[in-house]
DNA sequence: CTGTTAGCGCATTCAG
DNA sequence: CTGAATGCGCTAACAG
C-alpha cells in the first residue's frame, strides 16, 4: 500500500510486463486484446498494492479528453445554484467525470474569462448559467468544438440548448395567485436586467396584469441583480411611494430576505400589512414567521437534464441542436403570505 | 479573433518564430531571455488575434504542476459549505488556481475515492471537511506530497493541519446562554458520531452543563447527521419523553430546520413551549416565526485562512507542520427563540 | 497473447 | 537575442 510507483513504466517494470498490458488491463481492454485471466489479476493486484492510479494529465492529453466539466454559476452561495450544483456533481460523478467550479458573481467579464479559463483546461463541455443576453463569446466555444448547455437561463434567439424553468408561468401564476386574491397594486422586484430568467418572469408577471385588466405601473417594477439588498432597498423605495403595493412579487429567495428585513426594519407585517410570494422555494420557507407562498422550481430536474444533454452532445462529439430548449414546469406553493383582500369565487 | 490556432506550434510557424520564443514571451519571461520588444508584441497579439491559449492540460504534465485545487464537502447543498465554497473558489481564482468540487455526501468510503481521484488529477493540494475521524487515508496522501487541508472538522492528534471554528466554545456559549436563561431540562441534537465538529460542539455542551452543575440525561442527547430529516425525528423523539426538555441546541443549521418541522407538526410554538438555540447563522435566522438564536463561524475566514496556507504548503513543496491547527472563534447571536424561564442576574 | 514506439502540447536544457 | 531537441505519462497503431 505503499504509494511508491507512481508512473505506469515503473509498475510495468516491477510486473515485467510491458506498459501496453498494463494499460490495457487497467483500462478494462484486457479482454478485447485476450489478456490472460492471469496476467490481468497480477496487473490489478499490482496497482492496488502499489498505490498505482493512472495519470489523468497525461491521459488526457493523449485522448484530447479530460473528462472534466466545467459549471459557471453567478453565485454558488445562493442555494438554489448550491442545490442544482450538488446534483450536477454527482450525476457527473457516476459517469466519471469531475466538476470545475466557477463563480462569476454575475459579472458577464468574468464569465467571459471563464469560459477562456476552462477552454484552456481542456474540460469536455460547460454548463453555464449565463449573465448577459449576448451568446457572442459562448458561440465563440461551440465553434472550438467544446459543448455548452445553459441552465436557470439562456441566450434568446441563439443556438445554445438550455434547460429553464418556465419563468414565464411561474410568474403568471404567482401575480394570478396575488389577483385572485384581490391584489391589484402589486410590485415585482427583479434580478439584472440582461438575465433572461429576470426578463421572463417579468413577462409573465406583466402578462398576469394585463390578462386581468390591470394597469402596468413602472414605479412598481424594479431591480439590479438577486441580491438580497437588493430586495431590501427595492422595497424600502415602495414603501415610500404615495399609493403603497399592497402586495410584492419577489423574483428570487435572496431578494424575498431583502423584502423581510425592510418590512421588519419598517414594522410591517406579512401579510397584515402586505403580502408576498416569492421565486425559489426554500427549506426555511415555510418556518418564517409568516410562512411564506412560493413558486419551486424543478432544480433536480434542471441539473439532470442538463448533464444528460452535455453528456450527450461530448460523446457524440458535437452539440445536438435539436434539443434547443426545455422549459420545465414550476410549482406554486400556497402559505400563507398573501392575504385575501377580495374574495373572489374560483 | 478565430479560435483556430490550438497549439503553440501552430503559432510558432505562423509567426516564423521558434516555440521556445513563443512559450517564454507567453510565460513573462521574455525579459529574462532579453527577447526584442518588437517580437514580444508580434507574439501576444498573434496570441490574441488567433485566440490561442495554452493548453493547461501539456502544461500541468510538463510541470507537474496543474494550479487545480480538489475541495471535498460533505454536502454542497448546505449553505455552510456553499458559502465556504464561494469563497474558496474566489481566494484561488485570484491566485491562478481552479477548483475541483467533490460532494462525499458525508460518506467516508466516497471520501476515500474522491480522495484517490483527485490524486490521479493531479491536484496540487486539496481542502477536505472530512467525515471519519481516522486519517489514515488522507495521511497516506501527505506520504504522496499531495498538501491536505482540513476545514470545519478535523483529525485529532493527527498531523494534518485544519481550521475550524472553535466549535467547544461555541455549544458552551449557546449552553450557558440557555442555562442563564433558566433552562436545565436541555436536549442536544447532534450530526454523525464519527466527525470532530459533532464531538467538539457536544463536548462544549456538556462542559456548561457540568460547570452549572446540571446533570447530563444521555436520553435528551441524540443524532446522527447534519440533516433535516435528523433534525426532525430527534425532535419527535424528545418530545415523546416522559419529562420533555424545555430547550433544544440543534448543532446544525440544516438539524434546526428539522426542529422547526417537528415543533409545527406538534403545534408546539417556540419560545413559548420550548426554547431553541442553533448552530450556523443563517441569512434567514431572523425572519423566522420566532427570530433564532445562532452561533455565528466565521465562515469567511475559515475558507480564507483554509486557502492560504494550503498555497504556502504548495509553493513550499511541502506541507508547513508549523500551523497544526487553527480554532476561529464563533459568536453568539441573540434573538428571541429563548424563553426565559428564571431570570438569573448577571 | 504481448511488446515497440510515436506523439499528444508544452517548458526547458543546452547550444548557438 | 533565438532555436532544436528532449521528455513529462499515457494510449493506440502497428508488429509480432
Amino acid at each position: 500500500m505503499e504509494g511508491n510507483v507512481s508512473n505506469i513504466k515503473e509498475l510495468a517494470g516491477r510486473l515485467g510486463l510491458s506498459v501496453t498490458t498494463v494499460s490495457r488491463v487497467l483500462n478494462g481492454k484486457a479482454a478485447a486484446h485476450r489478456i490472460s485471466e492471469a496476467t490481468s489479476r497480477r496487473v490489478v493486484s499490482a496497482a492496488a498494492e502499489f498505490g498505482y492510479s493512472v495519470n489523468r494529465i497525461a491521459r488526457g492529453l493523449k485522448l484530447e479528453r479530460t473528462e472534466t466539466i466545467g459549471l459557471i454559476v453567478p453565485d454558488i452561495s445562493n442555494p438554489f445554484f448550491a442545490s442544482v450544483a450538488k446534483t450536477i456533481e454527482m450525476e457527473l460523478r457516476k459517469q466519471g467525470y469531475s466538476l470545475i467550479l466557477c463563480d462569476s458573481q454575475d459579472d458577464p467579464g468574468s464569465e467571459k474569462e471563464l469560459l477562456e479559463l476552462l477552454a484552456g483546461r481542456k474540460v469536455d463541455g460547460i454548463i453555464l448559467a449565463p449573465v448577459g443576453l449576448s451568446c457572442d463569446h459562448v458561440c465563440h466555444f461551440r465553434n472550438r468544438k467544446i459543448p455548452v448547455v445553459a441552465i436557470d437561463r439562456y441566450f434568446p434567439g441563439s443556438p445554445v440548448p438550455y434547460i429553464t424553468c418556465d419563468n414565464y408561468l411561474g410568474a403568471y401564476m404567482a401575480t394570478e395567485h396575488l389577483i385572485k386574491s384581490g391584489h391589484r397594486r402589486i410590485a415585482c422586484i427583479h434580478g439584472p436586467e440582461g438575465v433572461s430568467s429576470s426578463q421572463d418572469r417579468i413577462a409573465g408577471y406583466m402578462a398576469a396584469l394585463r390578462k386581468f385588466r390591470i394597469r402596468i405601473r413602472h414605479q412598481l417594477v424594479g431591480g439590479h441583480d438577486f441580491g438580497e439588498e437588493n430586495g431590501y432597498l427595492e422595497t424600502l423605495r415602495l414603501l415610500k411611494l404615495k399609493k403603497r403595493p399592497t402586495a410584492i412579487f419577489a423574483l428570487g429567495n435572496l431578494i424575498s430576505l431583502g423584502v423581510l428585513r425592510a418590512l421588519q426594519d419598517s414594522g410591517l407585517s406579512i401579510p397584515k400589512d402586505i403580502s408576498l410570494v416569492t421565486f425559489d422555494e426554500q427549506p426555511y420557507s415555510a418556518y418564517l414567521r409568516s410562512p411564506m407562498t412560493t413558486i419551486e422550481q424543478p432544480r433536480e430536474e434542471i441539473a439532470r437534464k442538463a448533464v444528460s444533454i452535455l453528456l450527450e452532445a461530448v460523446t457524440a462529439g458535437d452539440i445536438i441542436d435539436s434539443t434547443i430548449g426545455i422549459q420545465l414546469s414550476p410549482r406554486l406553493i400556497v402559505r400563507d403570505s398573501v392575504r385575501n383582500i377580495k374574495p373572489v369565487k374560483s
